[in-house]
DNA sequence: CGAATATATTGTAAAAAATACAATAATTAA
DNA sequence: TTAATTATTGTATTTTTTACAATATATTCG
């Protein structure tokens, strides 16, 4: 190579994960506090800078696990922003990832660079730095999407679940609402959504039937031509 | 910033567009055959490398300008791309787009870094330099997805087309075939497409109606919760 | 132990959408 | 006028979606 190519060599890359949670009160996201500049002090988008020797995905899934100590966590990129004045220090291009996590797996786990992390449910997320508000807008619309034709909120629930519980992931997601009788018949007519046979304990009430994804019936459904569609 | 941020400014970005097109015998690619280092002498997507001051999408439609002389192009970001030695000389990030031209309204028009540029059926893709047959993999799988969901199907067809023309492009597209009388219900049920009154001309029997795309319609429709899924 | 409370579970009829299927119409060319 | 070629259209059947409410199972409290 000669020297005219030097001048595009200047830029940055980093990734920024959109970690969703779920529990009983609704959809979740998982911010960190900045412990170092820029925009220290604020709530943001766990990310990283990615080292010249490492690939994208590794970069995304290390900032994850470094985050959550968990290994094996659904990812997905969602988009590249690159906007010229979107960080402070050079030109950095962010690609944007989605996780899901089951909240209740999650336990924090102290990182050189976040002081702290917290959830924070969906409708209350704060001005955050550089475009994050922007690029979580765009995880929350491609979750909605994506959500309806592919059996991934599975990944959100605790192992175990109830019908009811997956309703109401669907219901907080796709901010919508379905008949109960309706929503199970569909659901279980899928064929890979199964009964464990176990029961809720600890409940004040009529216990409900726990239930767990089935992935290895899906993938079988898949190569049959048959397309998830809620 | 202090210095230890130098190391991480040391990558470039580049942007490669899959440009598709379509007519009578299939869906094309548009590729480029490169005059320059590295891999001079080879088809390969056209592309370019951004610089500093330059916006991503920005960086997107020059290319797609310079080579085809067409404004308006639809274009959507599909994935980045960024394995460590995917580019010979550094680090060098590439945001794949895709983009839908109406293959009639393209003239070549030579640009300073392409000696030729030639449409490639889809079937018929040579080896590509970098990690290009990925890309170009992922753009169809894109289209795919995307073509179901969204009228973008247009953007790939003259102002003016037959229900014969359009009902070729989606089973081109999604690589099946379609009832022609369930094809027709179901398109024109979904009233963004009008009829124009004019027929084919130059046709040696029976000469078809010409209908066109009702954008506004169809955004009418959107607001009021209609969903297209083909 | 019975009643109150709370949530879980289930079926059916009607409407809408998807599917399967083939005859007729309009144009040019011979 | 006929042959050739492609365009256009309807209907009956099956499948899917929708709308709608009563009964079941557990706990807690008198």
């Amino acid at each position: 190579m000669d020297g005219k190519f030097e001048s595009y060599f200047k830029a940055a890359v980093s990734v920024d994960n959109v970690v969703f949670g779920f529990d009983h009160t609704g959809l979740k996201v998982l911010l960190i506090y900045r412990g170092a500049d820029p925009y220290r002090n604020c709530w943001a988008l766990p990310g990283d800078l990615i080292s010249l020797d490492t690939n994208l995905i590794d970069s995304a899934e290390k900032v994850l696990q470094d985050l959550t100590g968990l290994e094996e966590i659904y990812m997905e990129q969602i988009h590249t922003f690159g906007k010229v004045d979107r960080h402070p220090y050079g030109r950095v291009f962010t690609v944007a990832y989605f996780a899901l996590i089951k909240i209740e797996d999650y336990h924090l786990h102290p990182s050189s660079w976040a002081e702290e992390a917290a959830w924070f449910p969906i409708s209350e997320i704060p001005d955050l730095p550089f475009d994050h508000n922007e690029i979580l807008a765009f995880a929350k619309e491609q979750l909605k999407s994506k959500i309806r034709r592919q059996p991934i909120g599975f990944e959100l629930l605790p192992k175990h679940f109830t019908l009811t519980e997956l309703q109401s992931l669907y219901e907080s997601i796709l901010e919508t609402e379905f008949d109960v009788r309706n929503f199970r018949k569909k659901i279980l007519s899928m064929d890979f959504i199964s009964d464990t046979g176990l029961k809720q304990t600890s409940v004040t009430h009529r216990p409900a039937k726990l239930y767990k994804y089935n992935a290895k019936r899906y993938s079988n459904l898949i190569n049959t031509g048959f397309a998830f569609d809620l």
